[in-house]
DNA sequence: ATGGAAATGAAAATCATTTTCATTTGTGAT
DNA sequence: ATCACAAATGAAAATGATTTTCATTTCCAT
């Protein structure tokens, strides 16, 4: 478990809170920061274990990282552009619930997410 | 644009319509089928532009293929021994159509997973 | 049968991500 | 300050899914 260096996640807070780790890397190269594109990767999954940053996938697939409030949330994401609203689970929160209860299940967690093309696309 | 080898789309159907181009793949050839991998990838494309089949991504980012006429459900799945019970999406389902509206997004499809511990573990 | 278009698939290329492993850095004890 | 050991780093190689290339085969209309 390696901890995570604390300029991977201030230059993913000053690219708008979203990006991918190859495109950390590169806005690190040009600003002239020193560091591996290994340790960028290794910080980004800690940010992820620590549930500092959300991780979601692109449409070809690619992981991009974003700085995520830690009040528990689900997403909207725009499968064309990529734009991201956050939203309430609402209604599925007892969903999940009331669905493990009924299949005896335990330490339930869940995830939701919906994804479509935003007014914009 | 190719058209789809109708092979491919009655393998992803025994599948249980969900599997990813590796897997169907392997299927076919598991069978006795003498198709290249990369007709399995153009024929998966062909359906998804088609929309007779939905593509989404697991979690390492690898594409699934899944028909997209199979009745829709959701999983609920042990995090110790990967038993999976299928259950019914409930409020989910009005709940991802709601938040789209809201917020304009248009086409959406959506995924929710629950996953804990079952009764035996 | 003939020519051209569409389909096929083996092999190479791409590209994100992970793994390996040798080196550097940080920390605490002496 | 010195030594010892653990953690962090990063270059290079490995991995694995997906795409691209391109030569060959299959179809189809004339
Ligand atoms: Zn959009
Ligand atoms: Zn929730
Ligand atoms: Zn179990
Ligand atoms: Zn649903």
């Amino acid at each position: 478990m390696s901890r995570s260096n604390p300029r991977v996640l201030s230059t993913l807070e000053r690219a708008g809170g979203f990006a991918s780790a190859q495109e950390v890397y590169r806005l690190m190269q040009r600003e002239g920061e020193s560091i591996g594109l290994t340790t960028v990767y290794r910080s980004l999954q800690s940010l992820v274990n620590d549930k500092i940053v959300d991780v979601l996938r692109r449409d070809d697939g690619e992981a991009i990282y974003r700085l995520c409030g830690d009040a528990h949330h689900h997403h909207l994401v725009c499968k064309n552009c990529g734009d991201t609203v956050e939203i309430e689970g609402g209604a599925i929160e007892k969903w999940a619930k009331v669905m493990a209860e009924e299949h005896g299940f335990r330490e339930v967690g869940h995830t939701a997410e919906i994804f479509g093309l935003c007014s914009k696309c």
